[in-house]
DNA sequence: TGCGTATATAAGCATATGCCTATATACTAA
DNA sequence: TTAGTATATAGGCATATGCTTATATACGCA
């Protein structure tokens, strides 16, 4: 039986502190289920556009998520090629949905992306 | 089937910020095996036993940990009545045990709790 | 080309964090 | 009671963090 490689102290406590920030941790939950551009972080979070863009960039910077520009937007999706990737998801499992914001979102007829 | 109660994000962020810190990522790698009091930590992390009290006194508050007078000593152990326990166990069994610390606390015979 | 929208980066500021030293408290055993 | 060991708390300091505003860059469309 091959035992799954264990991730290192290391890389495991930066993950873990990029999640223990209460927005990114809502953040990532959100893309658990819904791939998201940073406008709509904005008006979720009712929060600066550079401030989530920092929080997106400390992600993206170890690979926890992904980019991908579609025209205007950058749409950020979980990365399923990070290395923590399956302890992330496990986390984020115990986690309540957080699909109030995304309906929010349609209602005031801002959401973007088409997932 | 019952549904096992989402934990909020909110305590989840709390706990996982605790655990987003390398030196209290080892500590709860190393209790997830063997419960350690104040001193062993101090040897084992070559830290002033203030800044060990202070990890420690973090991850009790929250109840992540919690501890029991063993004459001079404070043992402490993971909290299993801890509302994230299950989610810590999950995170920490993705990680390498540190069973080589213990081993260096034994032939160095600072080892003091007996389990 | 030029305007509007989306995103990133820079710089500054207030607060949080993690470490230290000094000191207080708690328990054991002589 | 007194000395020794274990732990906790207080206070200080350097760095990290999260937010803001101002500005730069990138893309779509007229």
């Amino acid at each position: 039986m091959l035992a799954k490689e264990a991730m290192s102290i290391d890389k495991a406590s930066t993950a873990l502190k990029l999640m223990g920030d209460k927005t990114r941790l809502t953040m990532l939950r959100i893309l658990a289920d819904h791939d998201c551009c940073v406008c709509e972080f904005v008006e979720i979070f009712q929060m600066s556009q550079p401030s989530v863009s920092q929080h997106v960039r400390k992600m993206k910077d170890i690979g926890m998520i992904k980019e991908q520009r579609k025209g205007q937007w950058i749409v950020y999706s979980l990365n399923e090629s990070f290395e923590g990737y399956e302890m992330i998801r496990i986390i984020l499992n115990q986690l309540p949905a957080q699909d109030h914001h995304l309906e929010q979102l349609i209602e005031k007829g801002k959401r973007v992306s088409c997932n």
